[in-house]
DNA sequence: TTTTTTAGTTAGCTATAGTTAACTATAAAT
DNA sequence: ATTTATAGTTAACTATAGCTAACTAAAAAA
């Protein structure tokens, strides 16, 4: 069995659309991964013939074990990746997703290896995101969505959506970034919010406040 | 015109033949990247019509001005990201060739930019080799073959053939690294040549010894 | 000069990975 | 109950990238 690039895109797409959104049928793939269902049909053959996933009666893809250690381990590379770009060579931190989503696929047991013995054990990427962490497990740890944070309450920006780099290079530019503090003043009329940030007043649109998770800050 | 990852090889093999070989053909080209002859004839067909390379009546491969581009663009990453493994990361030096040969084209012109700023102007991978240097240029510095050294000649490694991951396992477990002092001492009737390296005395084959250069030492 | 080696091409395959167009179910909304 | 989204499949292509087998042409050795 020959692992492609390709193959592991669509592994890796299933387990994170599942974190996500939970069911995953085929439609989520192609939205996912910006292909044609015909693509999906085809790739899933394949991944089945290979024995990663499974497809019940409803369509809904599970990884099989072998596909899960394959997600895993593509999952953890492009933390390491991340990180490595990051912390050691000093890559802004909202150009270090689109890099790692090729680097992933391109070392070996023996860099991450190393790269875990350098980096230790922060599990947070430059994007604050923790491996394996689905939205449901965010909301236990107490996070919500900053769209859904009540006026005049203190956040601390946790982490945020990392596939979406433009989005990720505005945010740079409003000093929306991991860690930062900012106040949520009012959720507007027109579907848009105002936040407090330091000194700066900026205005974010609901589906840019939907990518960000916060939590109550102190 | 899409840039796949075997385009990228075969004109990066194309521009190593060329300098450790002289002339380049298509058999050549089979032979350095292990592919059948009509598989090698249906790529240049494709790096012709893309023009990164022209091919004369007698066969001869040359790189066009842009196919020297991105030859040079992924032999420079390859020697970064060696060094990286290497000084950064930690990673043994007779590991790093074959990593850097997948991770040379995931790497973008950012990344390039900071292992630069990085690593600094030493110009030399862990295997002693510098970029863009041929097999004549080498010999202009004063270096010869390990295999073709006097007896009796105290010399100094300098780099050594990297493509063969086995083969620097091996030397790295004689002793043989870019750096170390050695003395040759015979050349033997059998086609293998004796050495002296510190305390050990040690043995090597012909084929071994001509893909070791070393520089006459004091 | 004849033979043999080396080099290259053509033909016929295979697999991966994508596309659009057209069609079929199923599920949801009117 | 009928219409309309949503989801999935089949068919017919395209391109890349490899393979073997069979053949041709040119260069080197006998």
């Amino acid at each position: 069995m020959k692992l492609t690039i390709s193959k592991e895109d669509y592994v890796k797409a299933i387990a994170e659309a599942e974190a996500e959104e939970g069911a995953v049928i085929a439609a989520t793939i192609a939205r996912w991964l910006q292909v044609s269902p015909p693509a999906v049909a085809l790739a899933l053959r394949r991944l089945r013939r290979d024995k990663l996933v499974t497809v019940d009666r409803k369509g809904a893809i599970l990884l099989t074990p072998e596909g899960r250690g394959i997600a895993d381990k593509l999952r953890l590379r492009h933390h390491l990746v991340e990180r490595m770009l990051h912390e050691l060579l000093g890559i802004e931190w909202y150009k270090v997703h689109d890099e790692a989503e090729r680097l992933e696929h391109a070392i070996s047991a023996d860099v991450e290896q190393r790269l875990i013995g350098i980096l230790g054990p922060s599990s947070r990427c430059p994007h604050g995101n923790e491996i394996n962490k689905s939205a449901t497990e965010l909301r236990k740890q107490g996070m919500q969505l900053l769209w859904e944070a009540p006026a005049g309450a203190p956040v601390k920006i946790d982490c945020m959506y990392e596939r979406d780099r433009k989005l990720l290079e505005y945010f740079d530019g409003l000093g929306i970034r991991p860690g930062v503090r900012a106040t949520v003043v009012e959720q507007n009329y027109d579907g848009t919010l105002s936040l407090r940030l330091g000194e700066k007043g900026i205005v974010l649109g609901e589906a840019a406040a939907r990518r960000v998770w916060v939590s109550p800050d102190r």
